[in-house]
DNA sequence: ACAACCTAGTTGATACTTCAACTATTTCCC
DNA sequence: GGGAAATAGTTGAAGTATCAACTAGGTTGT
């Protein structure tokens, strides 16, 4: 068994600010969005991601593509979703296995509200608080792990 | 209601590979370390942190707040850990409400073993696909995070 | 010394995630 | 065109997280 090649002590600092970080910053979001708006991170995840489609409309599986969510929990989200009415579930013409899921107008509103505050959260504890370069290379950097996820 | 301070394109684009790379990143590692070792993430970052405690012991409030989890989810986890055999419950002398949780021989064997193929991992999907520079950038970035957060 | 309050930790109910199994439809290919 | 294999999506069970309520022990002030 080979010696593992453990992170030096930089690395290790830059790995454990950005683990604790996340973590804490995600749950600081998920609390705040479901006091002030009654949703999830991922749930606001998928509104999002409906709001941004074309006539506000996704086929599950690309909706789950996007929103790294695996089908099955997609699936459950939706039904929670779909109960508050903020998204409807259709049927697909050309693939009657498919189903498109659709952000109601009440969805698009309650989106709207939870963004507005969303946006202040997400200024407040990193984007305002982060050196635009160092913004940059977040940026550069997470997007070279989703490439390297991608080819895994 | 004063129009809200929108992220422009860049920050746009930074602030979402962040959350799409960190959601990912964190699901491939929980799925690794739990098909191999049997251990969730934070299952895990509680065995770091009491291997890293003088007498691989911490008080639980302690080891909560090290490991940036309530005590509710602590505790729940701690239940599962002892079942394991990993982590051992043992009360406090000076303080009779406190409680140690003490690693045991097995599970910081179980840590050790872990560790080896969790850095492999954090390194092929982070470490070594970062520019070392970016990789520093991050460290002081979420640093920052991290500060605004305990301010709150 | 005792009443009010604070801190440590656990518990149980509820909500959410994960995983494997399942149905239904479509695609491949001989 | 028909059977094997792949894809779309859902479901239920089991595992894990969250929240509020709770027990018990400590701290403070009079």
């Amino acid at each position: 068994m080979t010696e593992p090649r453990w992170l030096d002590a930089v690395q290790q600092r830059s790995w454990r600010a950005y683990v604790d970080g996340s973590l804490r910053l995600t749950e600081l979001m998920d609390r705040d969005l479901k006091s002030k708006h009654g949703l999830s991170i991922s749930e606001y995840e998928i509104l999002v991601r409906l709001s941004e489609a074309p006539e506000r409309r996704l086929r599950m599986a690309e909706l789950a593509a996007n929103a790294s969510q695996s089908r099955s929990r997609l699936s459950h989200t939706c039904s929670r979703l779909e109960s508050k009415a903020l998204v409807e579930r259709g049927s697909c013409p050309n693939d009657k296995r498919g189903v498109y899921a659709h952000l109601t107008d009440e969805g698009f509103a309650v989106l709207e509200r939870a963004a507005r505050d969303h946006v202040e959260t997400v200024r407040s504890y990193f984007v305002d608080v982060i050196d635009p370069q160092d913004l940059d290379a977040i940026g550069r950097a997470f997007s070279a792990v989703i490439k390297s996820l991608d080819s895994a």
